[in-house]
DNA sequence: CCATTAAACACCC
DNA sequence: GGGTGTTTAATGG
């Protein structure tokens, strides 16, 4: 398992202690305190394919992306699966479930192999407890999370397959979240069509519509975007008129 | 009808 | 061998 682990962490670009010092909210934390989170915090790798938290297990740490891509999936009971977001190389997630369940809701897979930082529930809770400039960043971040999923259920209900393929995208690019997103994605055509409740072979039209738009290039397992705000604001033709039956039906 | 999708194909990285 | 692009038949709004 450690061989794994090992094998994956090839030339070890950060490691965990400088990853958790590079956080956006190890700035809140004295410094003394921030050292003693350093410490507590623990370095896993995650294969390809792998899993970083499975559902119905307890939640015992709250996780960072050190390196890779994960992707938080639910499933339903006939075993489809549906990817609710991504998280990228900065990202952090669970803080939800730590303060609430303590059991995870979801699926956690790495998409290709990953790095994590798990910091300890006692430590999560700590920090939570006594330090208010973290709970300022707990607050914006949950803000961030919840702006998110505010869209995404808006993009599942009023947007139609190009459309919803574009926002989904999109979304992986929130800064609060994902702060170090890069223009390249590395998710395959499934796994954005997982992303935007789609087939595969549908999410290959939508592809290649926003590649003709200009705004991403599709490449070998994955696509590169070349105009973000373009596909924020993409509005496809053939949904404008889905759209349009549910605009003022009485009027 | 029209759009979508699962299944099955033929490429090609 | 898995990711991609495309066709076909089946399905559902």
């Amino acid at each position: 398992m450690n061989r794994a682990a090992a094998a994956i962490a090839r030339p070890a670009p950060v490691s965990v202690e400088e990853f958790v010092r590079g956080s956006s909210w190890a700035g809140e934390l004295p410094s003394g305190e921030l050292e003693r989170v350093c410490e507590e915090t623990r370095e896993r790798g995650v294969p390809a394919g792998g899993y970083a938290v499975r559902t119905a297990t307890p939640a015992t740490c709250w996780i960072g992306v050190i390196e890779g891509l994960v992707k938080l999936n639910l499933s339903s009971p006939d075993g489809r699966e549906s990817t609710v977001t991504a998280v990228s190389a900065g990202g952090w997630f669970g803080e939800g479930t730590l303060m609430k369940a303590k059991v995870w809701r979801y699926d956690v897979v790495a998409s290709r192999d990953s790095r994590i930082a798990c910091v300890p529930l006692a430590t999560f809770e700590r920090l939570l407890h006594t330090h208010i400039g973290f709970n300022h960043f707990l607050l914006g971040q949950l803000n961030a999370r919840l702006s998110l999923m505010i869209s995404l259920v808006g993009f599942d209900r009023l947007l139609g397959a190009d459309t919803r393929v574009a926002r989904c995208l999109a979304s992986l690019f929130d800064t609060a979240l994902y702060p170090r997103t890069g223009l390249f994605i590395e998710l395959n055509q499934n796994e954005i069509g997982s992303l935007a409740a789609l087939s595969r072979q549908r999410t290959n039209q939508a592809l290649q519509a926003l590649e003709k738009a200009g705004l991403l290039r599709i490449e070998f397992c994955g696509i590169t975007v070349l105009d973000l705000p373009g596909l924020q604001h993409y509005q496809g033709e053939s949904e404008s008129r889905q759209v349009l039956k549910l605009r003022n039906p009485a009027h």
